[in-house]
Parts: C-alpha cells; sequence; structure tokens
DNA sequence: CCGTTGCATGAACAC
DNA sequence: TGTTCATGCAACGGT
C-alpha cells in the first residue's frame, strides 16, 4: 500500500493513513489519493484545494457555482449542457427531478447500504485500504458507526455468493456511506461511483442505470472494505449541506436503491418534493440482528426531515428500524400489527413466549404507547403481531396503505413509532384503492400521486369517483319524492348532489365515515358488502350509468328491432354531467346541473345532455344565466332542500333496493311486484324501476322506453297474467304505443282523405312529434303526461317513440296480456277515424274502449285536481320513475296500487 | 350478539 | 420449494 503514490499531481504522496479512491482512470480503476488529497476530492474541494490556479474554471449557469471544468477530479460534478454551458450535478439533478421518470431519479439518489458487503473479507481493492481504521465521515452526525453499523454476525464470513442479489444493488455497504450515501460523500464508495462515472463520463444522473445492476454487482464483489466509513444511519440536521453537497456530487455518489417493493414505488414519493432534505432514501438495515434478512421493502424511507421530526431537539440519535406498510389488517380494528418477522427479530427484544411482553414505542408526538409484543406459532415459524394498536393508529389516523416506520432512538434505546401517510390523494380514491390488492395500488404517497402517469384515464374518473363518492349521499333516480320549499316545489327525479351544498365537490360520506369504513378489516369490509355503505357503492355504479352520454359529435347507427329502432354508437358512451332531475308542480321538468367553474347551479332543460364539464358560459339556455357572476339560480336553502330530498332519495332508495334483491333472490317477481302493489310504497316501485333503469347510453333513470322497461334478464318469462310491477308497466306502456298508434295512423289517414283541410291534423302530428322535446303545458294532457315522462327519456327514447312502428302488439313480446288491445286499429275504418280523430282525445279514448288511458289522461293531471285515484296507472308509472309524488300522492299510491290489478286486468280485458 | 384471541390457510414472494 | 405474512375463521368470553 505504501508503494502507492498519490495520483494528485501536487502531492505525489507515497504514503498515507488512508489511500482513497479518486477519479476514475481510463483503465476502469480509480485514482489513488492519500488521505488528505483524498478527502479534499471527497468533500469536492479537490480542485478548489489544489486547482485554483489553474485554466478551466466556469460557472454553473444555473447556480455560479465555480467548476473547474478542465480536470477530470472535476469532471463527475458537472454537467455539460447541450446549448453551452455546464451545471453542476446540483442543478443538473433538479432539472432532471422533473423530467426524469420518478423511478429513475429516485434510483439515482436513492441511497443504500449493504452491509454484509461492507464486511465481507475485503478483496483486493480492500486490501488496499485495509488497516485504516474506521473513522467518521466528516458531516457524519458523529455517531460512532460502531454503534450504527450492523455487526452482521455471521454475515461477515458468509460468501459473498451469498449475498442477496438485493443487497447487492445496495453496495453502499462497502463504501460506508450508508443510507446517506447522498449525503455524503464516501471514499471507498467511489469504487464503485467513480467506476460509474468512468462508463457514463458527464452523462446525467438518469443515465447511469442502464448498467447499474452490473456496476453495482461488480462493486459488491471487489470493493469491501471493513475500514470504510461506516455510517450511521442517522442524519443530523448539520448535515443537510453535506447531503446537498454530495448530492451535487451525484453522479460519485449516487448508490442505488433497491428495487422497489412491488407494492409499492416509494422510491418515487419524494421525487416531487424536490427538496433534497425530504428525498426518501431507503436506508438499509442498520442492525446486526437482521443479517442481511430484511427485505428492501421494510428498509425504512425516511427523510431526513423526519429523522429530524423525530429527533427533535434531542442529541440523541435516531436509527430507522424499519418500516412497514400497513395492510387492512394492520390497520384495522381489529389492533394486530403483524410485524415482519425478520424486523421483530432483529430489533425488538427475543421473546421466547407466545404472550410475549410489552413493548413502550414512543410516537412522533412524544405520546408512549404501550404493545404487546408477541407473537404466534405459525407452521414451523413465528407470526410476530403487535397489538394493542388500535389506539395508536387512530391517533396517527392511519390506515391501510400508510406506512408506519419503526426508529430506535439510541443511545436511550427508546423505540420510535412514525407514520407517514399514503394520502396525497383524495380520501375517496384512497378508499378504493385500499380495497385493491396492495399489488395494484402503492402505498406511499408517490404512489399515489403517480397514478395519473399509470393510469392516465383514473385522473380523468377523478371526478367521477369523486361523484361516486359523491353519490353515497345522493339517491338514485327513480324513486320520488316531493318536497316543497316555499314557492319553491318540486318533484325529484334524479338523483345527484355530486357536489355539497357549499358547492364543493366533496365525498359526502363523513370523514368519520370514510376513516371507519377504511380502518376496519376485511371482514367487516366484507360484512359491509351488505351494508348501506355498499349497497350506495353498488349504486353508485348503477348512477355510473346515468352519466354515461353518447359520444360526442358521434352519430348514432339506428338499428331496428322487432319494429322498434336503437342507437347505436361505434364509440363507448363518455361520462357526463351529473344532474338534478326535478318537476315542478306545474308539471314542468328540470334539470339542474352546477358549474364546474363557480359551482353554481343553473337550470337547464331536462331534455338537455349535458356535456362531462359544463360552465354557466354553455348555458345556451338561459341567457342571463351564462354567467358565472350571475347569482345562483338556486337560494341555498332550495339547494339544501333539492340535496337533502335528493339524500331521503338514496336512503329510501337503498331501503328498496334490498327489498328487490331479496325479491330477485327468491326469484319471484311477481310476489315482488304484488308486495309493491299491496304496500302501495313508492319505494318499491321505484325498486323495480332501478332494475329497469338504463340499458344504452341515452338512456336516463326513468326511461319508459320499451329496452328500460323489460323485465330483468335472467328471470324468465312473466305469466301473461302476471301483474308484477315490470309486467304492469310494460303492459301500460305498449297500450300507450298502441293508443298513439291508433291516433297517429287515424291522422294519416286523415291526412290522406283531407289534405287540404284537417289542420288540426296536423296540429296533432306537430304534437305528437314534438311532445317528448320540450316540457310545456299542453291542452291535451296526456301528451303533457307523455311529454313529461319522455322528455326525461334524454330525448332518445322519445326518437323511438316518435317512430313508433307500425306494428302489432304480437311482433312484442313484452309478455303482455295476449288478449290486451285485440280491438286492433285496424278495423277502424277512414271515416271512424276521421270522426274519432276530429274527436277530443278523451271521447277518442272512450269510443276504442281505453277508458283506462282516460282515467290516465283525467290522472295526469291530478296533480291539478282530479282525483289520483282516476289517474291511469301509467301516469303513476311515469311519477315513480320520473317524477317525485307529494306524500299526499304516496298516501294514495297505496290506494292506486291497490287497484292496480283491478286496472290492469280492465286493461287487459 | 359482539369483540377478542389464537390458529389456520393460502397467496405472494424469495430463493 | 420453502417462507412470509395477510387474512380468514372458529372458539371463547364479555355484555
Amino acid at each position: 500500500m505504501d508503494s502507492k503514490i498519490c495520483m494528485n499531481g501536487v502531492c505525489g504522496a507515497t504514503s498515507s493513513i488512508e489511500w482513497k479512491k479518486g477519479w476514475p482512470l481510463k483503465s476502469g480503476e480509480f485514482a489513488y489519493l492519500c488521505d488528505k488529497c483524498g478527502t479534499a476530492y471527497e468533500q469536492l474541494g479537490f480542485c478548489d484545494l489544489f486547482h485554483s490556479e489553474d485554466t478551466g474554471w466556469r460557472e454553473c449557469i444555473s447556480c455560479g457555482k465555480r467548476l473547474h471544468c478542465g480536470c477530470i477530479a472535476s469532471s463527475s460534478l458537472l454537467e455539460l449542457l447541450d446549448s453551452g454551458g455546464i451545471n453542476c450535478v446540483g442543478c443538473a439533478r433538479s432539472c432532471q427531478l422533473h423530467a426524469t421518470p420518478n423511478h429513475v431519479k429516485a434510483k439515482a439518489f436513492g441511497t443504500s447500504n449493504s452491509n454484509s458487503v461492507g464486511e465481507t473479507p475485503s478483496t483486493s481493492l480492500g486490501s488496499q485500504m485495509n488497516g485504516s481504521e474506521p473513522k467518521k465521515r466528516e458531516g457524519s452526525d458523529g455517531v460512532d458507526p460502531v454503534l450504527v453499523l450492523p455487526h452482521q454476525n455471521g454475515n461477515t464470513n458468509k460468501p459473498i455468493g451469498q449475498i442477496k442479489m438485493e443487497e447487492a444493488f445496495h453496495p453502499a455497504g462497502e463504501s460506508g456511506c450508508t443510507f446517506s450515501s447522498n449525503l455524503c460523500q464516501a471514499s471507498a464508495e467511489s469504487s464503485k461511483n467513480v467506476k460509474l462515472d468512468s462508463y457514463n463520463g458527464y452523462i446525467g444522473v438518469n443515465e447511469i442505470h442502464g448498467s447499474q445492476v452490473q456496476t453495482n454487482l461488480s462493486i459488491a464483489l471487489s470493493a469491501p472494505s471493513p475500514n470504510t466509513k461506516l455510517f450511521p444511519a442517522t442524519v443530523d440536521e448539520g448535515d443537510l449541506n453535506k447531503r446537498i453537497s454530495s448530492l451535487q456530487q451525484g453522479s460519485r455518489s449516487r448508490s442505488l436503491l433497491p428495487k422497489p417493493p412491488k407494492s409499492t414505488s416509494a422510491v418515487r414519493s419524494e421525487t416531487n418534493a424536490g427538496i433534497i432534505s425530504q428525498i426518501r432514501v431507503a436506508r438499509p438495515p442498520v442492525e446486526g440482528r437482521i443479517k442481511n434478512q430484511l427485505l428492501p421493502r421494510y428498509w425504512p424511507r425516511i427523510t431526513d426531515q423526519e429523522l429530524q421530526q423525530i429527533s427533535g431537539d434531542s442529541n440523541s440519535t435516531i436509527i430507522p428500524l424499519f418500516e412497514k406498510v400497513l395492510s387492512a389488517s394492520d390497520a384495522g380494528r381489529i389492533g394486530r400489527l403483524v410485524l415482519p418477522k425478520a424486523c421483530a427479530e432483529a430489533y425488538f427484544p427475543p421473546i421466547s413466549q407466545p404472550e410475549g411482553l410489552p413493548l413502550r414505542i414512543q410516537d412522533v408526538k412524544g405520546k408512549e404507547w404501550v404493545f404487546q409484543f408477541r407473537f404466534w406459532p405459525n407452521n414451523n415459524s413465528r407470526m410476530y403481531v403487535l397489538e394493542g394498536v388500535t389506539p395508536c393508529i387512530q391517533s396517527m389516523q392511519l390506515q391501510a396503505g400508510d406506512t408506519v416506520t419503526f426508529s430506535r432512538m439510541d443511545p436511550e434505546g427508546k423505540l420510535l413509532m412514525g407514520f407517514r401517510k399514503a394520502s396525497t390523494v383524495n380520501s375517496t380514491q384512497e378508499t378504493r384503492l385500499s380495497a385493491i390488492p396492495k399489488s395494484v395500488f402503492s402505498t406511499e404517497p408517490t404512489s399515489f400521486s403517480a397514478m395519473p402517469e399509470n393510469l392516465p384515464l383514473m385522473s380523468g374518473y377523478s371526478g367521477l369517483l369523486q361523484s361516486f363518492k359523491g353519490s353515497r349521499e345522493s339517491s338514485m333516480n327513480l324513486s320520488s319524492k316531493h318536497f316543497n320549499s316555499g314557492d319553491f316545489s318540486w318533484y325529484l327525479t334524479e338523483k345527484n348532489e355530486g357536489r355539497n351544498a357549499d358547492g364543493t365537490f366533496s365525498p359526502s360520506m363523513p370523514v368519520s365515515d370514510r376513516k371507519r369504513s377504511r380502518n376496519i378489516g376485511s371482514k367487516s369490509k366484507r360484512l359491509l358488502i351488505d351494508s348501506d355503505e355498499a349497497l350506495e357503492l353498488k349504486l353508485s355504479w348503477e348512477e355510473l350509468q346515468d352519466m354515461l352520454r353518447p359520444p360526442l359529435s358521434i352519430q348514432p347507427t339506428t338499428v331496428t328491432i322487432e319494429d322498434h329502432e336503437f342507437e347505436e354508437y361505434e364509440q363507448p358512451p363518455v361520462l357526463g354531467k351529473r344532474s338534478i332531475f326535478t318537476v315542478r308542480f306545474s308539471g314542468e321538468q328540470e334539470q339542474w346541473a352546477q358549474c364546474d367553474n363557480c359551482f353554481k347551479w343553473r337550470r337547464l332543460p331536462a331534455d338537455y345532455l349535458l356535456p362531462p364539464q359544463w360552465t354557466c358560459q354553455d348555458n345556451i339556455f338561459y341567457h342571463s344565466r351564462c354567467s358565472c357572476s350571475v347569482p345562483d339560480d338556486l337560494t341555498s336553502r332550495e339547494l339544501e332542500y333539492l340535496l337533502k330530498m335528493d339524500k331521503d332519495l338514496k336512503k329510501r332508495r337503498n331501503a328498496a333496493g334490498q327489498r328487490t334483491a331479496q325479491a330477485h333472490d327468491s326469484s319471484d317477481l311477481d310476489s315482488h311486484a304484488n308486495g309493491t302493489g299491496v304496500a302501495g310504497d313508492v319505494r318499491e316501485r321505484g325498486a323495480t324501476s332501478v332494475a329497469t333503469t338504463t340499458k344504452h347510453p341515452r338512456h336516463r333513470p326513468g326511461c319508459s322506453c320499451i329496452v328500460c322497461i323489460q323485465p330483468p334478464s335472467g328471470k324468465g318469462k312473466h305469466n301473461p297474467t302476471c301483474t308484477c310491477n315490470v309486467c304492469l308497466t310494460v303492459k301500460r306502456r305498449f297500450k300507450t304505443l298502441m293508443m298513439r298508434k291508433k291516433k297517429r295512423q287515424s291522422e294519416r289517414e286523415a291526412e290522406i282523405g283531407q289534405r287540404n283541410q284537417l289542420m288540426w291534423s296536423s296540429k296533432e302530428e306537430t304534437e305528437v312529434d314534438s311532445f317528448s322535446r320540450q316540457v310545456k303545458p299542453e291542452a291535451d294532457p296526456s301528451d303533457r303526461e307523455r311529454s313529461g315522462s319522455e322528455t326525461l327519456a334524454r330525448g332518445h327514447s322519445s326518437n323511438q317513440l316518435q317512430k313508433l312502428p307500425e306494428t302489432s302488439k304480437s311482433q312484442l313480446d313484452l309478455n303482455c296480456h295476449p288478449n290486451r288491445e285485440d280491438t286492433g286499429s285496424s278495423h277502424l275504418s277512414m271515416m271512424s277515424l276521421l270522426q274519432q280523430a276530429s274527436l277530443p282525445l278523451e271521447t277518442y279514448l272512450r269510443q276504442n274502449g281505453l277508458t283506462s288511458l282516460v282515467s290516465e289522461q283525467q290522472g295526469s293531471s291530478g296533480s291539478q285536481g282530479l282525483p289520483p285515484d282516476t289517474r291511469e296507472s301509467e301516469v303513476r308509472i311515469h311519477e315513480d320513475q320520473c317524477f317525485a309524488s307529494t306524500s299526499q300522492e304516496q298516501e294514495q299510491e297505496g290506494t292506486k296500487e291497490n287497484s292496480e290489478p283491478d286496472q290492469s286486468g280492465k286493461d287487459n280485458s
């Protein structure tokens, strides 16, 4: 060793207490530097010290730092810019932090340590350095390395070949620079780092990864040195500058993180921070008992800030031990935190009895917790758990996916427990993600923040997810309820409430609820599947359908199935904005949407298809309201009512949904329907409607088209005499269609026969054709009713209805009574049709035996005073599906429902 | 009925 | 293939 000559030409020392590696040589080896020069090199002061008078100094164009461009000793400290000039590695790195993939960045600046390697027998290179005693690195926290360096008993002689691969990825140990290898300048580590540099020259940090594995492997095998600096796994605040400087030496001191745990991508987590001191680095095991068995996933990724936070003002040294991402079980109510076996055995007191012993652990707030550290026999092994962690977990407000970090405070030996929230994402997503296998979602902040990268669509659905959450408080559409707020009277027709009353689009579930739903074990979660919350989730998916809109600017292809026209889209539907549908006492239907900018609620036509994003400026219907500066269309009270009623509807619908599910489970639709009829409960009918809701994009809840009212699949054919709600609906619907068919036929024939007169005919035609387009008071209550209901069908069904097939009912297998409507219109003579068509519709209906429809017409105007029990059932169906009913009406529903079978029977007869 | 406890099971993972 | 560990689940006890 003494035969070496310091390769610093200025120095040329032939002897040194410690030889240090310097810059990479062309041969791939490294310059040997005496202790003094090597130290200067490590401290980035080599050129300052020895070459200050030389030429070649330039300044970093970013920070102005002087860099000796003409010297190999500084070659790794700068980066030549494509545009000319140079950047110091620090500035270059900051740029790359924004341009480099997270994992690359993290890897580039992560640090790690392999204790085993550090203590492996010296290789030739190590032997060259042998004999130099460990010494505290300047800038280290001053803790005796012995205290913090794991004495890997049994590992010292461990063949290198047994070194775990992951450890080979973390050869920092051989360099003595542990977790803070990026924070300190390791002389010995330069054996690897410089080698990297030798490969990469001036390349940026992110360019080294292609060879990192091989490089590090070679380092691991070649650069052990027991005398290399053994850095404690602790960092003092005073080291920050050092760290920064070492980071600036990143290309030299970079070491490699372990491959990120499969379930986590923690290495990404801090890339957005851009703060060097907050770089989350995986700190490999620092305790000897770990014996290299600790999987990288448990390596503490604790930032220096966190360490600082934990240590506080004390002079104690914080030694990160390990961390663990909380599983659902860990964070659940059971209060048991499963400890990694290796960690438990390495860092916690040895226990021989399953009962274990109480363990005092202090949290970051200084509060001391006592957990029972114990184990369960498991096969031939043990399973270590900390029991009684629930209070602590709750205190920290931790949940599955969050990370708890265990550290030890030396010299007291006190155990510390820190945590790291995994939530940079909204709680909704957290909640959902928590249910996703951990292999799917990572738990560190960046993993969430990286979601848009991994799931680009998800970001687009974030609003949807929130909507889902919001929908928890909303209800589905079909249950109806009327409410009256002064003069503000609505029939709430559809769910909504994606936003709170204050306009914020926030999850409706209270924080406590969210926490509760998250911090539960899987078993409880499973149980919740049957609970309201889970039901709400299910309903949310149904709501999703409601939000589906036809693809923008895509014209549907019309296909005819059984003479019914349907719109088909080659592209999948898009998610539209949620809205609330209401119906005023006057029968006017409205749609309420919230501006994405100002969150004000605006009234819109009921048949307007809201795009996914909508602002006041898009309000082409009410120009006086097309600006965000215009006050909200709703008073706070009205909005409160609206949302409150919406919430109530949800509950009602949930109850109905449960009952429906039960009814379906029993495969007894009829009994369900009967029960519904007897009960006369709107909720029941609403539930039935739920099962018959949207089946294609433009169908809205309440759509009564032939598609949406079909019975649920798998339920088979209903008996022709079936009086279940579905069948009744179908029958009523069919009856309406037939009536309209006859009407139109009569009009057409009349038009043919009397081309130059019968202006009424064209009027009727117009009425029919436009019946679904706009809600407006009409002379014919039946038309108005139809208009009302089918407007909610969002036009698509109305299109179908407009194009009602000239078919006989035999073409419709809708489980309707075979004898129904046998009084076909085909037997009508032209003259009779003309005569009938000239009559008022009511008279027409009566003459055609459609007395029930007469009742319907009357019933449809029941809200204007006619007894509701005389209304035709279709009206009620429409109301049930689309509108709310007044409480009075609801009470009367029972009566009507009771009479409904009879009514249907009359219809069928 | 509900929460706790101790063990069992099996998927995921490392080797 | 063996190990780890997340989670299931039955037994048990308390209310």
